[in-house]
DNA sequence: TTAATTTATTGCAATATTACGATTGATATA
DNA sequence: TATATCAATCGTAATATTGCAATAAATTAA
């Protein structure tokens, strides 16, 4: 019904999910890629670099920050924002030891 | 309007969001942990290891073997999945690099 | 062939996501 | 103060996702 189960799933695997899901959109993916290149900071730049509309770069921005990904720093009528380094190494090491789990050797169906 | 512009992003933007989307719902992490866990491709198991209804595993299933992160093999009646190593590696490639990227040290706004 | 078992598909309801126009709020400048 | 600029929020439309009951399809066993 549109409503994930979350409450039977553990904490580790919700948090990965959660992590997944705000990369799980071009846009958003786009936005970071160009706030690592240019880190000294991009504000509405990016609604003219990325395609968008404002208020959907806003949103998709919001999100980003909610989950820590991004920081945001008013400056004069423009708002910077950069990567939160420290969160983003966290959330690198959620996904690494889930992408890097080792596969158990055994006979195999496929 | 729900539906995403992907034509306004590059390949790789869309590549890389593809996988963390698939990646972005906690029944299909279960799925993939538990397929590591007991390489020994598990079927309908998954329906009593995951608390969620046949169908709705059965939903989970195809969209992760639509991405080819894991195989099915049917064996009589039941239908056994694993992971597909290979395609598995190829999209930690393609993550690990999005994640590993370097930040530009400059002087910074947060 | 019939029945049992297992998985996939269909159809649907509820919720979530994406996108944007219009507006608001905040700050700077004339 | 009035105006301009930039970003956030609101409201809304369209589409996507999640979940499941019911059913279909496939295979095995009796």
């Amino acid at each position: 019904m549109g409503l994930t189960k979350t409450e039977i799933f553990t904490a580790q695997q919700n948090e990965i999910s959660l992590f997944a899901k705000v990369l799980g959109h071009p846009a958003r993916v786009a936005i970071l890629q160009h706030l690592f290149k240019i880190n000294s900071c991009v504000c509405g730049d990016l609604v003219n670099e990325i395609g968008l509309a404002q208020p959907t770069i806003s949103q998709h921005l919001k999100e980003l920050k909610h989950l820590g990904l991004i920081k945001g720093n008013v400056e004069g009528t423009s708002v910077c924002y950069c990567i939160n380094k420290e969160n983003w190494t966290a959330m690198k090491t959620v996904m690494n030891n889930f992408l890097n789990q080792d596969l158990i050797e055994k006979e195999n169906c496929c």
